[in-house]
DNA sequence: CAAGTACTTTAGAATAATTCCAAAGATGAA
DNA sequence: TTCATCTTTGGAATTATTCTAAAGTACTTG
């Protein structure tokens, strides 16, 4: 076994939190494979099903810091919740309205033209194209 | 005075609601002027100043009434807290990330080139750019 | 390594938005 | 006018999230 695991510990001292367990859990299950979308509730489903008892204020704790860190992207699809998205990178979702899925495409293929200048007094912070769906 | 002021009522009758009084004046505070962006407690709050006395909760109820006989959109754009928007024409939103301010702007001047097509056993329900922008 | 301090976790209480409930009131078809 | 149906309403309930303060853990320093 020479797998080159990621060192979360490492990741989280990079990012100014302190490497505890519960993080170091929650990063794990997070970045340990490839994206995700998240909420609160599954990600504390997913993180105790690892055996490590991670309290879902600590979760919550976790999720906006790593949010405020730029770990992570909060995206607003659904009224009453957020999702929490390990992709940071410049992209977009599809929204599929029935069961509350999201799916990532990239942002590189696609190109919006023809937007106005942002209200006076502000600038651009970025821009979200939700394509919803249904089954 | 020979101002056509527009019959809420019978637009509520023609939606298949009843024209009650808190409907229409809730409708009247809507649709009586431009374009709306509204949350239950803002419209709350202007439809007390009209001192015809409705219930939040039946604030809430007319909202998605409305929306469900679609006189109203429903927006996402910020965590906990709903938006309707009485332009249910095609366009979209400026947010201001700030203040939590929306703004419209048409879509037929925007052109989204190169969207990838929905996944599998979806239909495309609608596309929603928004523009998120700070002070 | 021992201490000390600052940071973290946690259970449970508190908030905030929204929905539910059951009783009282209003609407409209007959 | 009558009556069945729909609507409103205050307050309780629900859900998602944040707050609190006490107990525990991680880094720094000696
Ligand atoms: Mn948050
Ligand atoms: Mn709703
Ligand atoms: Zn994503
Ligand atoms: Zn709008």
């Amino acid at each position: 076994m020479t797998g080159t695991s990621p060192d979360f510990a490492a990741r989280l001292r990079s990012a100014g939190l302190r490497p505890t367990r519960q993080r170091v859990a929650l990063a794990r299950v997070l970045f340990g494979a490839g994206h995700r979308h998240v909420t609160a509730e599954s990600l504390h489903a997913e993180v105790k099903a690892t055996r490590i008892p991670v309290a879902l204020a600590t979760v919550y704790n976790a999720l906006n810091q790593f949010r405020d860190a730029g770990l992570l992207h909060e995206v607003v699809v659904a009224p009453g919740r957020s999702y929490f998205d390990t992709n940071t990178g410049h992209h977009h979702h599809f929204f599929v309205e029935n069961d509350g899925e999201l799916h990532d495409f990239p942002a590189d293929k696609v190109t919006i033209a023809g937007l106005p200048a942002p209200p006076r007094g502000t600038r651009l912070s970025r821009v979200d194209v939700v394509v919803r769906v249904r089954r």
